[in-house]
RNA sequence: UCCUCAGUAGCUCAGCGGUAGAGCGGGUGGCUGUUAACCACUAGGUCGUUGGUUCGAACCCAACCUGAGGAGCCA
């Protein structure tokens, strides 16, 4: 007989009479003639209950020594339950596929975040991170959903890369040489230069926007950021579309639509799942999602921002003034307690901005935009592309960068230009906001952090 | 990199200068449908590490290690 899965019998609207399940046993409540035996297979939140009468195949070789965390295969007739649930299965044979060692650290009651983050290779195991991992998967196929309904290419671009100086932070060094060679002939090295992994797509992403009109990347990137916090990895994942024949005005929409349409699919296919962690995690969670999928965004340039800010007579710890970055206070006041929802903040001072965004007509300013969301900060942040050749040259000078190492880039400037625009969204900023899981090292399965790279 | 907090049983924590504790989990036994089942018994600890203060340190002090929160940087 063939395995049915956990949800296919829970979900069943009438009984689907004798089948076989397999899971893992999470508890088990015996009595002198039967026991009752909670199985999960991940393949939904909730638990199938087996009643196993002692009577029946099986049950001396495996039940009385089941402890949590093992392994079974059962085969039994689904009958509706006497119980608080409504299917629960009436056993007729069951067998112990592996049993559990006696210290299983996983118990019934609630563990710490902390202490799941060390025995990262059973946590799966629990119902937080059951839910949360689903919900992980669920969204990365909604993405690309998302995109591939609207004509985008779907482009992989390098791990490894030698363009240095990205401008998005510290990046870690590839090499197969010993520590000696690296200093002193680094031009020995595999590739025949220094090589980093990928801080972002972007860059080579351009290339593919400037002959495919609109693509997208989704795949890991690598920060060698000494950041100790609960927003930030070492390794992440990022989406990263990029629009050929598009301003501004068309990302900041294209952003705003793909929160919109990731909150209606969590909403949507992830019901279960969003039930518990609305009630374990965030009781304000699903209330977000609604809020979010229903309520069109806020827009603010920068300079309206900073004006808001000062006329707020809130106590900031660090001072907001023209042509200063955005404190995380202050994109939090902003989203959370002025506008209480989304916020797009666009139009920032060129001198805070990298060399690829587009000047703006004032001369002070840069195409570029960030999207702020309750409880988190910056989810989204992305440009309009400076498409001129001679400002480009200009801003590469300006950042002390030179045109040798940007040929390439500075190449589709030279060859039929063309306005662009693109933004980067982080993939677990993304679930924590729609899971409601406040440290990013619960929403990646093996999380990467300054000194942690267990498992 | 900076600032703050915390490390006591497998887990969650109490004890805060005078014999190391509880609940859960584990083991054994019991129990006519349980739902974090229940009842009884039981095993389990270099109190993060090193040094110091003291007649005496889990407790006070210092350094280090580990974890967490925040800042900066960003996604």
């Amino acid at each position: 007989m063939s395995r049915t899965t956990v949800a296919q019998v829970l979900r069943a609207s009438e009984s689907p009479g004798m089948v076989t399940v397999k899971g893992w046993v999470r508890t088990k409540r015996d009595s002198k003639a039967f026991s009752f035996i909670e199985i999960n297979d991940g393949s939904c939140l909730s638990n199938l209950q087996i009643v196993a009468d002692a009577t029946i195949e099986g049950y001396e070789e495996s039940v009385p020594h089941l402890r949590t965390g093992a392994s079974v295969s059962v085969e039994g007739e689904i009958v509706e339950s006497q119980g608080k649930q409504q299917w629960e299965m009436q056993a007729k044979s069951v067998t112990m596929l592996g049993n559990s060692d006696e210290d299983y650290p996983l118990q019934k009651k609630g563990h710490s975040p902390e202490f799941l983050r060390s025995i990262a290779h059973l946590r799966p195991r629990t119902n937080l991170f059951g839910a949360v991992f689903r919900m992980r998967s669920r969204m990365a196929y909604a993405i690309h959903q998302f995109f591939q309904e609207q004509g985008f290419v779907y482009v992989h671009t390098p791990i490894i890369t030698a363009s240095d100086c990205e401008g998005a932070g510290e990046m870690f060094r590839v090499t197969n040489l010993d520590g000696k060679t690296l200093d002193t002939k680094p031009e020995e090295d595999f590739f025949g230069k220094p090589s980093y992994l990928t801080v972002s797509g972007q860059l080579e992403g351009e290339t593919f926007a400037c002959a495919l009109s609109n693509i997208y990347t989704f795949g890991p990137t690598f920060r060698a950021e000494n950041s100790h916090t609960s927003r930030h990895a070492s390794e992440f994942w990022m989406i990263e579309p990029e629009m050929a024949f598009c301003d501004l005005d068309d990302d900041m929409a294209l952003a705003e639509a793909m929160i919109k349409y990731l909150a209606a699919d969590a909403l949507e296919h992830c019901a279960e799942d969003l039930e518990f962690l609305n009630k374990f995690v965030d009781k304000g969670l699903k209330e977000r999602l609604e809020f979010v999928k229903k309520r069109d965004f806020e827009r603010i340039s920068y300079t309206d921002a900073v004006e808001l800010l000062l006329k707020s007579n809130k106590k900031f710890e660090y001072k907001v003034e023209y042509g200063l970055n955005l404190q995380s206070e202050h994109e939090r006041y902003l989203t959370e307690e002025h506008f209480k929802c989304p916020v797009t903040v666009y139009n920032y001072p060129k001198d805070i901005k990298p060399f690829y965004m587009r000047r703006n007509d004032d001369n002070k300013t840069v195409a570029a935009m960030d999207l702020l969301v309750p409880g988190i900060g910056e989810i989204v942040g992305g440009s309009q592309r400076e498409e001129r050749l001679d400002v480009l040259r200009e801003n590469l000078k300006h950042h002390d960068l030179t045109e040798e190492d940007y040929y390439w880039y500075v190449d589709l400037r030279r060859y039929g230009s063309v306005p662009h625009a693109g933004f980067g969204l982080g993939f677990e900023r993304l679930l924590m906001f729609v899971t409601g899981v406040s440290n990013i090292r619960d929403v990646i399965p093996f999380p990467r952090t300054p000194g942690s790279a267990e498992f």
